[in-house]
DNA sequence: TAACATTATATCGTACACGATAAAAACAAA
DNA sequence: TTTGTTTTTATCGTGTACGATATAATGTTA
């Protein structure tokens, strides 16, 4: 019985299963806007700057590309995102926010903080630690981001 | 633009990120052990306890059985456990390392703690940082896990 | 400029996750 | 004990993730 092999001293699996837990509340909410946790990823990146390459979202979302495509092209098919071959790069497809994205974003806005907001308010976390979590996690991610 | 939209501002978003640069970061240790994260996971359960059905692991796991099932499956195949009907209860699958299985814990206390450590060493947390971050994640975890 | 390397996406195969549903066994209550 | 409910597992469909590979466009260099 090796003590560094159990499940309770895993950092790892606690992180792995917070991010489960967290996307899990985050999906009621999401489900009425129509969307999934990592689309709604992908439109928070275009919220804050439209007209991105797929390669920049994907670098963004510290995604491979490989996940990222499939994802837009169901986006598109969905009518948030549509995908045009770039002008001076051929190679690339910049993706654009339709009026359908760029509505969600109020819609979004009304929703989801608050509704995440409810679902952690028995967490005792209080501002201070969540600010130092997220510092913590940044660094954990710059360490392994290679 | 909503503040309390952007990326920068998501704790989740970094829980989830730094989950999957986790998980990569086991994934060439564990290929050479012949497993992936999930399985990793199941074998850790198993390791502390032999001999359990297949709900007690998805919640020792916090994972739902559709999942566990075809996991269990997968590791049968590949010769890491065996799954007999309960014999009280004929509903139930009681999960077994095989030789195999057993076998594999040496393995794994060789190469992953350290494996993991190296790849993390240049991470500026200390021990008690780990140790106040698995605390908060726990009330995370514990919040949303209704 | 012709040949080679690099970059940006896309495609494919495998393995999770999970909501929804199904089926069999166990349990509970009338 | 018969009927209805709960529990345990399995199956199915959809959506990520990601390693491996392919392809077209761009850059580089001899």
């Amino acid at each position: 019985m090796h003590a560094e092999l159990q499940l309770d001293n895993q950092i790892c699996f606690r992180l792995y299963t917070a991010a489960r837990l967290i996307t899990q509340a985050y999906t009621p909410i999401l489900t009425t806007l129509g969307i999934t946790y990592p689309q709604y990823l992908v439109l928070m990146v275009l919220w804050e700057k439209d007209n991105q390459p797929v390669n920049d979202i994907a670098r963004r979302l510290v995604l491979e590309t490989n996940t990222v495509t499939p994802l837009l092209q169901r986006m598109e098919k969905l009518g948030f995102v549509v995908r045009k071959k770039g002008e001076q790069d051929k190679r690339q497809q910049i993706v654009s926010l339709t009026e359908k994205g760029k509505q969600l974003e109020e819609e979004a806005y009304a929703q989801v903080p608050t509704g995440m907001n409810n679902q952690l308010s028995a967490c005792p976390l209080k501002l201070d630690d969540y600010q130092r979590l997220a510092q913590e996690l940044d660094s954990i991610i710059d360490t392994l981001k290679k």
